[in-house]
DNA sequence: TTACTTGCAAAAACTTTGCAGGCGC
DNA sequence: GCGCCTGCAAAGTTTTTGCAAGTAA
């Protein structure tokens, strides 16, 4: 993900190195108040400040994704491909991403019952991952 | 709207009435500030605070509805039914719901592909309305 | 060196809470 | 009349902006 910064001209700095690493590392997702304190760890005078504007460099790459749940639409998670949506655990909030978009169908359906056309949509899902089914 | 908030053991009140009238007249999804605006049209005396009381009401029992878009989450949207999806145009702002909800199959795939077991989704539509779509 | 970055502090925007008075029933 | 409801004011939270100093290239 650095690398892929570095190629859109941004500075390769501790600061960013910190986010970006905190970033990759939690298996869930991140509020910008959450990574400020897990990427102190790595960096202990990081401000706030850096942690949103890097996620919004972040975003505006298509590195990051932002999660909306029902406590807050503030969260970010690495997205994998251009495509994706992000499918989360409501257990421990794991989160992984879906590629296979198999939704055309539906963007038809769509169209056709509200006359609108379709041109992009967000999609979202909750469930349980196979870490906690386990443990039910 | 306003006879399921009453049965719901309610109050019927003036703020109220003006709060669900300007939700339901509104076309597009609006945030509580325009709510409060277009609201006070009606009674004004109304506070912001209330708009943001009656709103939670609302969306408790299920008779308004979030939207997510690029600029904010905080706009809401009356809610047609038990489940379904708000189609946006991205020229007029003007939204409806799709209920026909046609994603089992999808849900399918994404359980197979990521081992989640998929409990509920988000799904939201973003395009041009039939009536942007003639004045193009 | 030069321009991009950073972090602090302050401001702005948004949302929630406490409370005395008002209103629906 | 009782208890829910309202609006103001204040507090809390989150995010953005201005700016001087610091750092990558």
């Amino acid at each position: 993900m650095l690398g892929v910064l570095a190629d859109a001209g941004f500075s390769d700095t501790r600061a960013r190195r910190a986010v970006v690493s905190a970033l990759c590392e939690s298996r869930t997702g991140v509020t910008p108040g959450l990574l400020l304190q897990q990427a102190r760890v790595r960096h202990a005078g990081l401000g706030q400040v850096t942690v949103y504007r890097t996620l919004e460099i972040l975003e505006r790459l298509g590195l990051v994704r932002k999660l909306h749940q029902e406590d807050g639409c503030s969260a970010y998670a690495p997205a994998s491909s251009g495509h994706g949506h992000p499918v989360i655990c409501r257990k421990c909030r794991s989160t992984v991403e879906y590629d296979g978009c198999a939704i055309d169908s539906v963007l038809r359906d769509v169209s056709a019952r509200t006359g609108y056309r379709v041109e992009s949509h967000w999609l979202e899902l909750f469930g349980v991952c196979p870490a906690c089914r386990r443990n039910e």
